[in-house]
DNA sequence: TCTGGGGTCCTAGGACCC
DNA sequence: TCTGGGGTCCTAGGACCC
């Protein structure tokens, strides 16, 4: 079973506030150069979507209303539908923060007798307490209850039986897979292939030549086969990267500058990483010049794993000052990847236990206080844009320790 | 005032080791 | 008158998802 909240954020604001229930809205971020993140279906029938600048949003509909988005509520709201889920299965995979898989196969032998039944409580309960719809999909896998999922909006419930699969498929786009974007989509075409039966009766063999491992599972999947299980969060909690980045208010040459933002994002990366007990070794950097099109990643493994902003800031810098920049910059990020789960800290020198009791103070104030409440002196000037985390791909379980959000 | 931000997985080439 | 083969780790980039 597939579950997909329809325009989650745009819905989670209107259930809270009923002055924009049955308007148009858009949710945004709080930066300058923000895009729509999500949009309410009465904005959609305008042709606002996803992705779009405030400016063109505006442009597709004069009344639209822009409200900046507020992560805590809608991971609330998220937790306690996952919450709810569980009531019916313990296998409750979280994909998104508005999308997740049950496994309902055993709850439909010993408790339920029906998908449907399990579908339709779900819904009216989620309904009930948040005011929100969703779109379910049931089918006998996950690649195609998703498919099912997305068949109705909103408010959907798409059934896909085993002995309807063949005839499904043998019509469907192939861009309608999930994992198939718009590159695969164009190379498929080349080969002939524009819809699932197609890909299904292609030579596995000549796809496994031309897209390597993936060529296999693009062939099951014409057929409508997916033997992945749906993982619950507790089996897959493990970050592997941790890393932010940001648009800057504006384009920046000046390196000085772009030092500064590069301390700001280090200690954003090191705060969430303290804040999952996790350590990385390798660290990238991330540019996007003035043009958009150019972007680049350059990392470094390190000896040594490391979580303290100010250790990642000099391994970033240490790339960065290799880096000779042939514009302004747009866009920078920092990640830390090859990550460890740290193990209760001993210290063998005085320094070390100094700057980590440093680090713990710093984290307390900021945790109680609000971000960027204490923190290094070099960072650029209004900050506190940007800091937090709005995005539908962040999630809210499905990492360790994550309930502070 | 054009074009966000969080991730995962895969590939290909080079360095290095035995 | 010739230069193997297996493996791991690292880097950079690309595709995809929400």
């Amino acid at each position: 079973m597939h579950i997909d909240m329809n325009a989650f954020f745009a819905s989670v604001e209107q259930a809270a506030n009923r002055d924009l229930r049955g308007k148009p809205i858009a949710v945004i971020g709080a930066s300058a150069r923000t895009v729509i993140l999500t949009t309410s279906y009465e904005a959609r029938k305008y042709g606002v979507k996803t992705g779009m600048t405030i400016w063109q949003g505006r442009k597709q509909c004069q009344r639209l209303i822009f409200v900046v988005a507020d992560n805590r509520k809608y991971t609330r709201t998220s937790t306690g539908i996952v919450a709810m889920m569980r009531d019916y299965t313990p296998l409750v995979e979280v994909f998104s923060i508005d999308e997740a898989f049950l496994d309902v196969t055993n709850s439909l032998k010993y408790i339920y007798r029906a998908p449907e039944l399990i579908a339709c409580s779900l819904k009216a309960r989620i309904k009930e307490s948040f005011g929100i719809t969703c779109s379910i999909g049931i089918a006998p896998n996950k690649l195609l209850a998703k498919l099912a999922g997305e068949m109705q909006k909103p408010d959907g419930l798409t059934i896909i039986r085993p002995e309807e699969i063949d005839r499904l498929m043998e019509k469907l786009p192939i861009r309608d897979l999930c994992g198939v974007g718009k590159r695969t989509e164009r190379r498929l075409n080349e080969l002939g292939i524009h819809t699932c039966g197609q890909l299904g009766r292609f030579p596995v063999k000549i796809l496994r030549q031309k897209f390597g491992i993936i060529g296999e599972r693009l062939s099951q999947m014409g057929k409508g086969i997916d033997d992945s299980p749906v993982v619950p969060a507790e089996e897959n909690d493990e970050v592997k990267s941790v890393g932010h980045s940001m648009t800057l208010r504006q384009d920046v040459s000046l390196r000085v500058e772009i030092r500064r933002y590069l301390l700001q994002l280090s200690e954003m990366v090191g705060r969430r990483a303290r804040r999952y007990g996790v350590s990385g070794r390798t660290v990238s950097l991330y540019i996007r010049l003035a043009d958009y099109y150019t972007s680049f990643s350059k990392q470094k493994s390190l000896r040594r794993y490391i979580n303290h902003s100010d250790e990642i800031y000099k391994a970033a810098i240490s790339i960065f000052d290799a880096v000779e920049l042939s514009q302004p910059v747009r866009l920078l990020g920092v990640r830390i990847s090859s990550l460890r789960y740290d193990p209760e800290q001993l210290f063998l020198f005085e320094e070390e236990r100094r700057k980590a009791l440093l680090a713990k103070a710093m984290d307390t104030i900021n945790d109680r206080f609000g971000e960027f409440s204490i923190s290094f002196a070099d960072l650029p000037t209004n900050r506190k844009q940007g800091c937090h985390v709005i995005s539908p791909a962040w999630r809210p379980e499905g990492i360790r320790n994550i309930n502070v959000l």
